[in-house]
RNA sequence: GCCUUGGUAGCUCAGUCGGUAGAGCAGUAGACUGAAAAUCUACGUGUCGGUGGUUCGAUUCCGCCCCAAGGCA
C-alpha cells in the first residue's frame, strides 16, 4: 500500500446529494471528483446511474466514470487499482482526491487496507461450482467449503452461493483456506488512513421523498430511452450493468415481463432497500464524520464545517 | 329494489368439517474482501366488516345491518 496524502471521502444512501455536494466541495479547495460508484463505471449508464451533466459538474473534472462499457467484466480489484492511480495523479497536479459514492466495497478497497488476494476470477471454475450447486444441492457445495475452509464457512450462509463459490475459488487455486488469505472486514476496515470520511445522512422519511421524486425525474429525463438503446445491444440481463436499479426492471417491462407502471413503483421500492443497505453498511464504519442532512440546509456552513475539518487532519 | 359473490396482516389472498389463523409481497433489523445498485440471514397478534343468536366455546353455523364488485330490473 502506498503513501498517501490528506483526501475527502463522502459517502451515504442513494439519493442522498454526494454529488452536488462533492461538486461544491471541490470547487471550494482545488479539488477532483473520483467516483466510487459501481453503476457510473459503464460509459452507457448515464439517467439510471445518476451521473451529473458537464453542466452540473462546473468544469471540477470526475474520474472512474464512463471507464468500461456494458459488456466488460469490472471488479473491485479493477477499481480499486484505477482509482488509486487516478488518486496518485490527482496529488500530482497538487489537488485534492474528492472520494464521492455509495458502493461500500469500493470504499473500503480505496481507503481500507483490503489486501486482495493474487486470485482473479475464474468463470470456468465458477460456473463449474454453480452447477456443481444447482445438481447435488447447496448443502453440498457448502460441504466442500467446510472440508477446505472450515473458518470461512463458519461465518457464511449454505444459502449465500457467490461467497462461497468464491471462498472454494481462492481455496482451490491456491491450494491454500480463503481465511488465510483475507481478513474480515471488522478487522481491517479502520484502518489509520489520513482521510476525512464525511456521511449524509437523512431522517428516513425524507430520503424516500427523495428516492421518489428522484425515480420520477430520471423516468422524466428519458430512463426508459435510455434502457431501450441497452435493450437492442442484447447483453445478457445477469451482466452487473444489467441489474442497475432502473435498468433492471425496466429491461423486465421491455422484455414482456411487467406492466410499466409497476416497474417504476419497483424501481422506487429497490431503490428504497438499496439505500437501506447502504446504510447499514456505513453505519459500522466509526471513521464516517455524519452530516445531518435535514437540519443543516445551508451549503456554506455544510463545506465550512467539512473543510475545518480536513485542516485539522491535515 | 332483488339476486349472486366477496369483506381475514400495509397489499394480494389461503385457511379454520366450530377449539381465536398463515403464505407471497411490502416492512424492520443485520451480514458483507475480485459479480457489491450484487448476494445472503433473521423477524408474522391481526377487534378474521359490524351486531344479535345457537353453543361450554364463533373468525367459522344462523339472522339482521354496513361496504365492494358483478348480474337482473
Amino acid at each position: 500500500m502506498r503513501e498517501r496524502s490528506p483526501y475527502i471521502v463522502v459517502v451515504g444512501p442513494t439519493a442522498s446529494g454526494k454529488s452536488q455536494l462533492c461538486v461544491a466541495l471541490a470547487h471550494s479547495m482545488n479539488g477532483e471528483v473520483v467516483s466510487a460508484d459501481s453503476m457510473q463505471i459503464y460509459k452507457e449508464l448515464h439517467i439510471g446511474a445518476a451521473k451529473l451533466t458537464n453542466e452540473e459538474m462546473c468544469g471540477v473534472p470526475h474520474h472512474m466514470m464512463d471507464v468500461v462499457s456494458v459488456g466488460d467484466s469490472f471488479t473491485v480489484a479493477d477499481y480499486r487499482d484505477r482509482a488509486l492511480k487516478c488518486m496518485d495523479e490527482i496529488f500530482a497536479r497538487g489537488h485534492v482526491p474528492i472520494v464521492c459514492g455509495g458502493t461500500g466495497l469500493y470504499i473500503n478497497a480505496l481507503t481500507g487496507k483490503l489486501d486482495f488476494t493474487a486470485i482473479q476470477g475464474d468463470p470456468s471454475l465458477r460456473s463449474e461450482l454453480a452447477l456443481y450447486a444447482k445438481t447435488e444441492g447447496k448443502q453440498a457445495l457448502f460441504a466442500r467449503l467446510k472440508t477446505l475452509d472450515a473458518l470461512t464457512a463458519s461465518r457464511l450462509h449454505p444459502n449465500d452461493q457467490k461467497r462461497v463459490i468464491r471462498a472454494l475459488e481462492v481455496t482451490i487455486l491456491t491450494g491454500k483456506p480463503y481465511s488465510e488469505q483475507v481478513q474480515s472486514f471488522a478487522k481491517s476496515a479502520y484502518a489509520d488512513v489520513p482521510a476525512l470520511l464525511i456521511g449524509l445522512r437523512w431522517e428516513r422519511k425524507s430520503l424516500e421523498l427523495r428516492i421518489r421524486e428522484r425515480v420520477d425525474s430520471m423516468m422524466a429525463q428519458g430512463l426508459l430511452e435510455e434502457t431501450k438503446t441497452l435493450f437492442t445491444k442484447g447483453i445478457p440481463l445477469e451482466h452487473p450493468s444489467m441489474m442497475g436499479l432502473g435498468y433492471r426492471q425496466l429491461l423486465q417491462y421491455l422484455s414482456g415481463q411487467i406492466a410499466l407502471k409497476d416497474a417504476v413503483e419497483r424501481i422506487k421500492v429497490d431503490t428504497r432497500r438499496f439505500a437501506k443497505r447502504q446504510m447499514t453498511w456505513f453505519s459500522r464504519d466509526l471513521r464516517i464524520h455524519w452530516l445531518n442532512m435535514d437540519t443543516e440546509t445551508d451549503l456554506c456552513v455544510l463545506l465550512r464545517s467539512i473543510r475545518t475539518m480536513f485542516m485539522e487532519l491535515k
